[in-house]
DNA sequence: GAGACATATCGTAGATCGACGATAGGCAAT
DNA sequence: ATTGCCTATCGTCGATCTACGATATGTCTC
């Protein structure tokens, strides 16, 4: 890990400028990236892409976790907006925000 | 956000055959949006990018927060693989590791 | 209205995060 | 070797996450 000074030389250019981004935009951007900071969400995420929508139920089913605990991680999901949710009856139905789900894959590309 | 059952109609395709991604992909790609889960990191992350390195002792001066509290966050980016740093004599030298960053894009991008 | 079912919320406990100051470690110059 | 600078690590504290069971809420059916 260790460089020579020769090496470091390409390395760090103080010529160019610092710029720190929008402190907004900064906190915008990790909030929806919070949202698929844990498995259980990215696999309900990826399971609900696969679909174009899916109850509840199901997706309980599915994940090793307590109804309660898939029901909160559902409920981060729906505060960031990544996932919506629509009442069907006694059950909910619950598909992916295509337009977020794009903002922040642009967010991301464009980093 | 009450639907009625007509409308649910188009909501929820249970045809559609449930399959959940494995659970490997989902825990690397938790982490790497993890190290992205957090402003002070994004922000990091984005400074690098103007960049193209970065001293470490620049990053602390353009960042509301402690020394320490810095090293860490750095050291998050670093063990995601996300950023890289050169050790150049008594300083050390961050870049973005564009290989990692591009993998995480990627993964973000075929979600 | 009563009962059955699906989902959300509450309360709690342990684990982890995020911040800081203090301190240790590494390197260069004297 | 000593000093000074830069960075990493340690220890700590409060806040937040994550998990669960228990319970509340809401909706259909009878």
């Amino acid at each position: 890990m260790v460089r020579t000074n020769a090496d470091a030389q390409k390395c760090c250019n103080t010529d160019e400028k610092l710029s720190l981004p929008d402190v907004a935009w900064a906190e915008d951007m990790a909030k929806l990236s919070w949202a698929l900071a844990h498995p259980a969400r990215i696999r309900i995420v990826r399971l609900l892409l696969n679909r174009t929508s899916c109850m509840c139920g199901e997706i309980v089913e599915e994940m090793p976790l307590a109804q309660s605990t898939v029901s909160q991680h559902l409920k981060i999901l729906k505060e960031t907006g990544l996932v919506q949710g629509e009442i069907d009856g006694p059950r909910v139905c619950y598909c992916i925000n295509e337009e977020a789900m794009a903002k922040l894959k642009k967010l991301i590309a464009d980093l």
